[in-house]
DNA sequence: CTGAAAGCGCTAACAT
DNA sequence: ATGTTAGCGCTTTCAG
């Protein structure tokens, strides 16, 4: 493939008539370098289309100019606005970016691992506890990390998400001031943090309401479509249904959605349904689903900040920072049907 | 964070008290170390948690191992599932894979040919021509390289896909065979060759079927959502309407279901909709779309197994492989409705 | 302002 | 079977 092998410092050297001394300083120091020699090295650089060899030069720096993004899924709706966030401002500090997916397979994990290990990147970013930190000898050597969405381990990485309790809690609002008091709670979860919190702003919602522990419906699930609609049929076997449905996320929603509608019912004259994230997806459904928007681009951004803090200071200056995230009302919200109304 | 820098094969060589040579070889050619002396050092490996600096192996042999993924958009849903496919086959042969973010921004591709150009990477699988190939000079000295889904450039990159005018064909056959003979093709592109390909089989099919190309009705498309929802506005604006729809992908089918839905249509009673793809989202509209699957994994494999024939032979055995889209059978297509039936 | 030279961690001759 | 050593391309003292 190649035609020559790709130009090296001391091409450009030779060419500009320096030593490969002068050469990097041309380039990272310019001003400790006179005007006509700098010229002399651009030009050569121009003619040889040279361009640093990283490798080379984070074995010496020690360092590299990389960070490394780890994400349990990549198809994942969530992620790719968050990436953006992400790459936006890994660029503005001349740093690039590299995506590890992990599938959370824990082998994965232990490659990317490696990965870090030999200073291939100079900071991580985590999203939700994907790596096997189980691993002793390797945790110690973790590069400056910030987790995304939830805290990654128990150690001091620090991370950004959204504020799960407070968008929650808009959510209940929105369905008790339509009049509902029989709200289900879809995809609770103990292994993940997010959702425990968004179940509590449930909670706190229906305990302002005044609606008592023993009427609430809370059902488990992992956060998938599947898990909705299958959530939804367990609910079905119950005598008492519930008016609304407040699902953990937008997947479990539109899971929830397509059971409702293979079972005849109309949203929302039957049953209100809301989300949460606010996946592309939310917008597209029939009726459109109200839901809670996460600031992806601003969580990324906020996030790779956060890590570039972390690579400068030593002082960690916070250790997690929760954005706010925003009620949007479409149309999967109405009051309660005149069934629910009578009680 | 880190409490002490990475062990080196040097901390190894003192431990095992052998020369760090004979470390190197009890790592990659153990068969011509002794039986005691691979122990003592794998010992020390385990003790110092020894991970070879891959930075530093890489700069010597100047050649890595890790392949680079460069994509337009992480969250195009055809795109998770060929990346399992690329990951496995990947890590069979002892390669760890990166995936790039383009966003179709040629600076972004920019940065990735840096990347590549200090053989940080040595392959690199490419998403439907991502990278600034104007750039003459480095085009040259690019890796054995493989496309996804089309051609890359006019070069010599082989590239495997899936045989886009027999999948099409399958679809317009399918309508076809229900009795369909007007037959919008939405999402036309003269720039992706993949899209026009499509537009081939759906050519092929009713000039099979005798359907003069005056009854054909052809409308350009992106692919989005979006470009579905517009196609479908521009048809309505027309005095005659086809009785079925064969997009180009799912995403525009999606886009002109809602907007057949919106306009109070049943589906298929009224229209019939077919797409392409299968991505997850297909099954579960209302109704599931009929639809061409891609099988992504198997093209993942396949792409990352040429890969890797190209790395090792110099002989590029295939310049093409296009595998079988299967029809996927859903509920989105009917005979026309009675309207068109008259006819 | 510029050059000479050491050395980052590793592998592969080349010795022994 | 094992050790010695050159050198991958680069940055950075240290001299001049």
């Amino acid at each position: 493939m190649s035609t020559s092998s790709p130009a090296t410092i001391e091409d450009v050297a030779r060419i500009a008539q320096v030593s490969i001394a002068t050469v990097s300083r041309a380039i990272h120091t310019p001003e400790k370098v006179a005007n006509s020699t700098r010229l002399k090295v651009n030009q050569a650089i121009a003619i040889t289309g040279y361009t640093t060899n990283a490798m080379a030069r984070s074995l010496r720096l020690g360092r590299s100019n990389m960070i490394l993004v780890v994400a349990p899924d990549i198809g994942d709706p969530n992620f790719s606005n968050i990436l953006v966030g992400l790459e936006n401002e890994a660029r503005a500090h001349g740093y690039g970016i590299l995506i590890g997916h992990t599938q959370n397979d824990p082998q994965r994990g232990l490659e990317y691992l490696k990965f870090l290990n030999s200073n291939q990147a100079a900071g991580l970013i985590l999203f939700t506890g994907i790596l096997p930190f189980g691993h002793q000898s390797m945790t110690a050597r973790l590069p400056p990390s910030v987790g995304v969405f939830e805290p990654v381990y128990n150690g001091g990485i620090p991370y950004v998400g959204v504020d799960d309790i407070e968008g929650a809690r808009k959510a209940v609002d929105l369905l008790i001031a339509e009049g509902h008091r029989k709200i289900a709670f879809i995809g609770d979860s103990r292994t993940r943090l997010a959702y425990s919190r968004r179940r509590q702003g449930y909670d706190a919602g229906l305990d302002a309401a005044g609606v008592p522990a023993g009427e609430r419906i809370i059902l488990e699930g992992d956060g998938t479509i599947e898990s909705g609609r299958l959530a939804l049929e367990q609910l079905f076997m119950r005598d008492t249904l519930p008016s609304a449905f407040m699902c953990v996320n937008d997947q479990t929603a539109i899971g929830v959605m397509i059971g409702l509608g293979a079972r005849g019912y109309d949203i929302p004259t039957d049953f209100s349904v809301t989300g949460f994230d606010d996946v592309p997806q939310a917008s597209f459904m029939t009726p459109a689903l109200t839901t809670i928007r996460q600031p992806r681009t601003a969580i990324g951004k906020s996030a790779m900040a956060l890590l570039f803090e972390l690579l400068s200071d030593s002082e960690p200056t916070d250790t997690e920072i929760l954005l706010r995230p925003d009620l949007i009302v479409r149309n999967s919200v109405s009051a309660p049907s005149r069934r629910f109304q009578k009680r």
